[in-house]
DNA sequence: AAAAAAG
């Protein structure tokens, strides 16, 4: 009955295997993954599936391991009996162990040594944890935080709004869209404003072949956009578009802006405490921010950036597409087969060609849907192409990835390890929280990729023990949010100390022009990438919006929990996030937290549980947020509803990965349903609201019921609606 | 008011 033979997410314990057997080419190794070719999911059949049910695949890399399952055979044959039995007092899930358990159990720790060894992160142990958790809780985090509190969240944020907004946007325009963007982008708007867009969007993963496509593709990325946008901003977008016409691309944050203070500014701020913070803010020397009073800060508008123009790629223009035909070596083609990848995504076939001949490349591509691999694999190919015969002790790196979690990085490593190793090519991991020795350590035996999150990354630049005057690729994952206040200078300063001339990559599910500052210096002429038909018509993931009185959430939300299952609940804080796990704890439901304020180890103890089905349900804050891998997570919940539409996606993104099915729920409060339709639309997704209280029969049946033979899981789900 | 990211 175990659970976890159904969901084969053990990720690591390929890795685990060949890590500690040295040799894993010879049989029984890693090498020998043909023997398990079922475990890819890229056999004929799904293959043939994947090509009529959209996005059938996994995307993120640690998501394609030898032993992933596609998701199709899963629901079919797996997800249904023990796995799937309520969750409660009996605390499923942790009971039974099969053979592979054994494997797995062993799986995780050597996993963690090798990588340990290998890329000098710390080990998992007490020393991490006394860092950490001593100095960090008092001395620093404290301290720390007043100061952002004080200065940075509130002085840079609205200045560098405000720069964005003025000194920015209009130089942008002219500069950028001087050349490259602008040009295509007229001619594309006009035509597209009416006839292409409404025929693109419909069509658009379906038929939209015919005599627009050509048209179509060079300018889709607009048309597709363009409306979708309007419908989302309702009111706001007309006349936002029509004002900003042509150059819209970055310089449009202005008018959109405005248009939308009106409806969604205000709103979101009523809402949000509104000046609660406001006095607090001495700081603030001035009035630099006249209009602050009466909103104090809104730290955030939910604002709806304009996506970048892009070409599209359609999962039909895949078929038959192999990764070496996209200019990979062979080795690396093996070893993203023996990721679950044997062949490529769109997304991956879109960004791959340009990243190998050396462009700038801005991608997007919806959450699991291959972003790590779309850029994880060229870079790693073009670092075997003129490179030193010799792997030189000390060597400057050549590549660096930026991730905005420490959960993150590790996870883009555990990919590109993996490819890398493949063709001798060395990666380490430089994020906070842990010991800086073992880092510091691998990059004085020298590495050729450095991944990781800014702030170790900018110390070891300050101590000189890293220096990145050789890279030559650097890539910044979840751009986007990377772009936000707090990440941007930091990224600002690193890429300014890579090669003069350094490729740039930039990749976001949610990709808009946020990273405008970024791409102005330093993507002068980007190849921009997206997917075509991403829209929730193609997706796998419902969503729903439960309306529950405040004084009934707790017991709603613990209700929800006891859905068999693997859960991510969602929520704001981080006090939070821990009062709810142990409420699900007292109430029999094994869970943990993950978030900020717990140290390193915690961290990735939080999150290891889940993976390897200790527990099933995983209360995080929106640290979780991005990015994360998770085989097979039933359900995402909101605990809070977000506050912006780009962390709903992302938050709903950690279910439904490579196509599989997923369900969201959000549980929000009566007062707060105007707000959240407004949210909805502008992520454009449609989600039934529905009145629950404690004992609603449709909280016991948010997770893919147990299906009895014969009855396929989506039309379990679709009955159960 | 909050989250993340260095010590």
């Amino acid at each position: 009955m175990a659970r976890n033979e159904q969901r084969p997410h053990g990720a690591q314990r390929p890795t685990d295997r060949q890590t500690s057997r040295p040799g894993t080419r010879s049989p029984g190794h890693r090498g020998h993954r043909d023997e398990q070719p079922s475990k890819g999911r890229w056999s004929r059949d799904d293959r043939e599936r994947r090509g009529q049910s959209g996005p059938g695949r996994p995307t993120d890399g640690a998501s394609r391991r030898p032993n992933w399952t596609p998701p199709e055979e899963r629901n079919r044959d797996d997800r249904r009996g023990p796995a799937f039995r309520t969750r409660g007092s009996a605390q499923g899930g942790r009971d039974h162990q099969r053979d592979d358990r054994v494997h797995r159990g062993e799986r995780p720790r050597s996993f963690d040594r090798a990588r340990d060894e290998q890329h000098g992160r710390g080990r998992a142990g007490s020393d991490a944890r006394d860092d950490r958790g001593g100095d960090r809780r008092f001395d620093d985090r404290r301290p720390a935080r007043d100061d952002r509190g004080g200065d940075r969240r509130f002085d840079d944020r609205r200045p560098a709004r405000d720069d964005r907004t003025f000194g920015d946007r209009r130089p942008a325009r002219d500069d950028r869209g001087g050349e490259r963007r602008f040009d295509d982008r007229r001619p594309a708007r006009d035509d597209r404003t009416f006839g292409d867009r409404r025929p693109a969007r419909d069509d658009r993963g379906g038929e939209r072949r015919f005599d627009d496509r050509r048209p179509a593709r060079d300018d889709r990325t607009f048309d597709d956009r363009r409306p979708a946008r309007d419908d989302r901003t309702f009111g706001d977008r007309r006349p936002a578009r029509d004002d900003r016409g042509g150059d819209r691309r970055f310089g449009d944050r202005r008018p959109a802006r405005d248009d939308r203070s009106s409806s969604d500014r205000r709103p979101a701020r009523d809402d949000r405490g509104g000046d609660r913070r406001f006095d607090e803010r001495p700081r603030r020397d001035s009035t630099y921010y006249p209009s602050a009073d009466s909103k104090p800060f809104a730290p955030k508008q939910d604002v709806v950036l304009d996506r970048l123009e892009a070409t599209s790629i359609r999962a039909e223009d895949v078929e038959g597409v192999s990764f070496t035909d996209l200019g990979l070596g062979t080795g690396i083609a093996a070893a993203l087969k023996t990721l679950g990848a044997p062949a490529p995504f769109p997304i991956q076939a879109a960004t791959i060609p340009d990243v190998l001949a050396g462009r700038d490349v801005l991608g997007r591509g919806r959450t699991g849907s291959g972003k790590t691999i779309a850029f994880g694999a060229p870079i790693t190919e073009l670092l075997t192409r003129n490179r030193p015969e010799r792997r030189e002790i000390g060597r400057k790196p050549r590549a660096i990835i930026l991730a905005p979690t420490r959960e993150l990085a590790q996870q883009i490593n555990h990919t590109i390890m993996t490819l890398g190793r493949a063709v001798g090519v060395f990666t380490t991991v430089i994020v906070g929280g842990v010991k800086q020795d073992r880092q510091v350590e691998s990059l004085r035996r020298g590495v050729d990729i450095v991944i990781g999150t800014p702030g170790r990354i900018e110390d070891l630049i300050e101590q000189g023990r890293l220096n990145l005057g050789a890279v030559e690729i650097a890539v910044v994952d979840e751009a986007d949010h990377m772009c936000e206040l707090g990440f941007l200078e930091p990224v600002q300063r690193i890429l300014r100390g890579t090669r003069h001339g350094s490729q740039k990559l930039l990749f976001s599910a949610t990709l808009d022009s946020e990273v405008a500052t970024i791409v102005r210096e330093f993507l002068p002429t980007p190849a921009v990438h997206e997917v075509a038909g991403e829209d929730q018509a193609t997706s796998t993931i419902e969503h729903q919006v439960l309306v529950a009185d405040r004084f009934d959430k707790d017991a709603v939300l613990e209700q929800i929990v006891r859905n068999p299952g693997r859960i991510i609940v969602f929520t704001r804080t981080r006090a939070y996030a821990d009062r709810l796990a142990e409420q699900f704890s007292d109430a029999g439901i094994d869970s943990a937290s993950l978030h900020g304020d717990l140290n390193q180890s915690q961290r990735n103890r939080a999150l290891e549980k889940l993976r390897r089905g200790k527990i099933d349900v995983l209360v995080a804050t929106d640290v979780a947020a991005r990015g994360i891998h998770i085989d097979d997570v039933a359900l995402v919940v909101q605990a809070d509803p977000p506050d912006e539409y780009k962390t709903y996606l992302h938050r709903s993104g950690r279910t439904g990965r490579a196509g599989s099915n997923g369900r969201v729920v959000t549980v929000i409060a009566p007062a707060r349903r105007k707000r959240m339709q407004e949210l909805l639309q502008r992520a454009e997704i449609k989600a039934p609201m529905i009145p629950v209280r404690p004992m609603s029969d449709v909280l016991d049946s948010l997770t893919v019921p147990p299906v009895s033979a014969g009855v396929e899981p989506e039309l379990a789900v679709a009955a159960s609606e």
